[in-house]
DNA sequence: TGGTTATTCGCAATCTGTGCAGATTGTGGC
DNA sequence: GCCACAATCTGCACAGATTGCGAATAACCA
């Protein structure tokens, strides 16, 4: 994701505008590794800025995300969770308490498609991206099992 | 997943009873690689035995997951899906409709973690499993666009 | 500054999945 | 084959996540 600046300017570009509520979401989706979801950006948002709604995090979560300035990451946990880390980056999840991590990882561009059914798929889908999710559980909830 | 029969003496082996409702989801899912969700399951198993419940789909596929006979799935599109197919295998999903293709992939065991704050979530994280995900578009959807 | 147009917000509605309880049925033993 | 009993089925209410809608409001450009 782009800075909050540069936002600014490349929400204006569009003809969309720079409300004092999404100035706070650019802010706090700035460099946040944590891969929050709506519900927890609601809450940190409500704390600084008392009265916005659910909906315009929603809002402008989606808008983010259909401009590619952010991700959207299905991790099988109830809520979406968002990325405003763009890079080529993979993840690490840990399936107890859902802490997604972000991880570099090499290699992938060596992964081949084995056998004829899937040299078929390969052929008849045109893959846009590949995605490498290490599931498993983090240090934290170990202990406490 | 096993096969119906096969099926037939797990559940009875733990207590669980075999239904007609069970039998037929069991018939629904042997050899299917299409993924399913709930909802499909519901609309087909409804075709062939009316007034089948929703609730007992769901209430099957998850026994059947956590007897490990089944996988679910988060494709990020909604619902959840399930996989009868419990080898070790990946997915080609298309980001338009949906669809979910199985794939093999060799150079998986081969994929390292980069740089320091990854090799720290790995020591951190005890991995169980690894999921490739390849999206893109399949050529259906490809055409009609 | 004013007018136009996008945005915000609250609320209803949708969608997926789960909790509950009463009526029903599969099973193992006789 | 019949019984007793536990497991199951179903309908319905409910929860959580997300989206649709519309009236009131606020941003932006001339
Ligand atoms: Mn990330
Ligand atoms: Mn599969
Ligand atoms: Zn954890
Ligand atoms: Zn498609």
């Amino acid at each position: 994701m782009q800075s909050p600046e540069e936002l600014t300017t490349a929400f204006r570009a569009r003809g969309l505008k720079v409300t004092p509520q999404r100035q706070l979401i650019f802010r706090l989706l700035a460099g946040n590794d944590r891969h929050p979801s709506a519900d927890v950006l609601f809450a940190t948002a409500s704390a600084a800025m008392p009265g916005i709604s659910l909906r315009t995090i929603y809002q402008t979560l989606t808008d983010l995300t259909s401009m590619g300035e952010l991700r959207a990451l299905d991790v099988g946990a109830g809520a979406t969770r968002f990325d405003p880390n763009i890079d080529d980056h993979h993840h690490v999840i840990c399936d107890h308490c859902g802490d997604v991590r972000d991880v570099y990882v090499s290699g992938v561009e060596s992964l081949r498609l084995l056998s004829d059914a899937d040299a078929e798929a390969h052929g008849i889908f045109e893959i846009d991206r590949t995605q490498v999710v290490f599931r498993g559980t983090c240090s934290p909830c170990r202990s406490t099992r």
